[in-house]
DNA sequence: TTGTAGGCGTTATCAA
DNA sequence: TTGATAACGCCTACAA
């Protein structure tokens, strides 16, 4: 590789003046920024990121730290920050963290002695030290923290919509699946859910579940229909639940949306898909993306910033697997 | 942040010292070991990468170079590289080429700048010099060129093997959809398939398609059995053209598999969750990206490579997309 | 066993 | 308008 150096000599100049035509700063004669410009063509030369990033003490790489690319609604967030960071000459350096504090803070160091210049986060921990001391900008993608810079949907309005949907298509006997725990989308949801339907007075089963894995869906699922064999009604933590939910529906013969409804939470690309397709709340993924990669990017630029926190809308997506409402009345 | 300097200082040692303990190069005293540890405890120092990639010419970090993570293929491909380089310590670049080549030259290159030590790239052009001339080891994933690593499943004997099953199980009016011309992959799928075909003497429609977005299968599907609705076996170009075929057929009153038989390519997380369940030609996307991986770590290491090129092995995943043998006898 | 000093490729300051 | 040169933080001869 060819460095600033071969290029100075190359073109009979100093490296300082290599350095203000590549960077375009300071004062530079025309004939010797061509002499410098032919230079740089002809040896390929292209600047050291690492040179650079050591000496201003910053890089243009960004970390992003995911629960889990396989988990198909992450692609699309992922996307939507890459094509967004790629505008803005950004790279990305990648990493899932599998929900588990220790592999996001091995990243989150790796991130900094890297000298990236930000970092999105889908973290359910974002009131730790890990972020709280980090002294470049963060933003959090899936994920609130109060007033810190966010961008998210609203879980818990999203609960409740699914809710009064089902109820208003006619479901008595509901059963809402509880997502992991320890993934706050995931609760808010559920709490979303169940208030819409105490509000309303309806009766509902509760079945737990630890994962979003496909594999693990599809046991969860026929435990929800041997336990609550009467279910007229699943709300789903996402769109992966709700399809298992629906495969297992379909194999015990039930009709959908006829017997049971089901909604799901997302709209992942394969919801449309399904046969029937799957109604759900769709989350803009790919949109939130490009959103906590904006609001990043003007982070560090140092863009005074009114909206730290952004709320993208979550709306009821009407497929295949809930009742026309005009059905009843 | 605390740099080399602060840790000789607060240890009373100079940063020749503390960095042979950091390294665990060259003699130190036991007792000078633990003040510098101390110091470095104190401090919470951790060595900057930036500085040591410069001095070293060379990082821990690779760069992974995939068409559209958004494609579900993708993710499973990805975790694998991740899971495989995190265990490794190395860190991971990531972008998305849209198999363009001007975007696939532009992350390369910026690769480079940032002094990543190898590459995984899942190009059509492998045999450019956007590759060639890269003086650091490169693998292909999910693709191949003569006798240069990679890693990659064998799509043609996956489309003669999808064409067999497919004849096997009775259908006669076959569609083979052809997928994207400048995917290689899919070439070779289509060139198994169409090839098991003349083999057997059986006659075939082509429907050609030209990307593998959700969206557009969903046409290419609704095309197909317009122009051949005597269809009564699909060979798709993967998963989600299956799927799209799939949801088309059963919008259209027939009767899968008893009308028509589909098989698809990739075993992607879905295919098992549809209903019915998706036959399919499966490729072991999370292993090879595994293997991918590994090998690069290897070759990185400079360890004496054997097998550079590794074909992983394609399974007929049967389900029930697909009439069962012996109903034909 | 430890320390000094030069250099990795850039940028920015200061003189010229 | 240009050029020397001192950092940036680290590692490694080489000397002590």
């Amino acid at each position: 590789m060819a460095t600033i150096r071969d290029v100075a000599k190359h073109a009979g100049v100093s490296v300082a003046t290599v350095s203000r035509v590549i960077n375009e700063t300071g004062y530079v004669h025309d004939d010797t920024r061509k002499k410098v410009e032919t230079a740089i063509k002809a040896l390929h030369y292209t600047p050291n990121e690492v040179a650079r990033s050591l000496f201003k003490r910053k890089s243009r790489l960004i970390g992003l730290l995911l629960p889990d690319i396989t988990n198909p609604f992450f692609p699309e967030l992922a996307r939507g920050v890459e094509d967004e960071m790629q505008e803005n000459d950004f790279r990305i350096i990648f990493g899932n963290s599998d929900e588990n504090m220790k592999k996001e803070k091995e990243y989150i160091q790796t991130f900094v002695q890297n000298n990236v210049v930000g970092v999105i986060a889908s973290t359910n921990h974002p009131d730790t030290d890990t972020y709280r001391k980090l002294n470049i900008p963060v933003v959090f993608l899936d994920r609130t923290a109060d007033n810190r810079p966010s961008v998210y949907a609203d879980g818990r309005e999203g609960g409740r919509i699914a809710a009064q949907e089902m109820v208003a298509r006619g479901s008595r006997q509901i059963t809402v699946m509880q997502g992991p725990k320890h993934i706050r989308p995931a609760q808010d949801r559920f709490k979303g859910a169940i208030e819409a339907l105490s509000d309303q007075g309806i009766a509902f089963n509760v079945v737990k579940t630890s994962s979003f894995s496909f594999t693990e869906a599809g046991t969860w699922a026929k435990e929800l229909f041997e336990q609550h064999p009467f279910t007229d009604g699943v709300i789903a933590s996402n769109d992966i639940v709700a399809t298992a939910v629906l495969h297992e529906a379909l194999r015990l013969g039930k009709n959908v949306p006829d017997d049971v409804q089901i909604i799901g939470f997302d709209d992942i690309p394969l919801s449309s898909l399904l046969t029937p397709s799957l109604t759900t709340i769709r989350q803009p993924a790919y949109d939130m993306g490009r959103a906590a990669a904006n609001l990043l990017v003007r982070l560090i630029d140092d863009v005074n910033i009114d909206n730290k926190t952004i709320q993208m809308p979550v709306t009821f997506t009407e497929r295949d697997t809930t009742r026309k409402v005009n059905q009843h009345g």
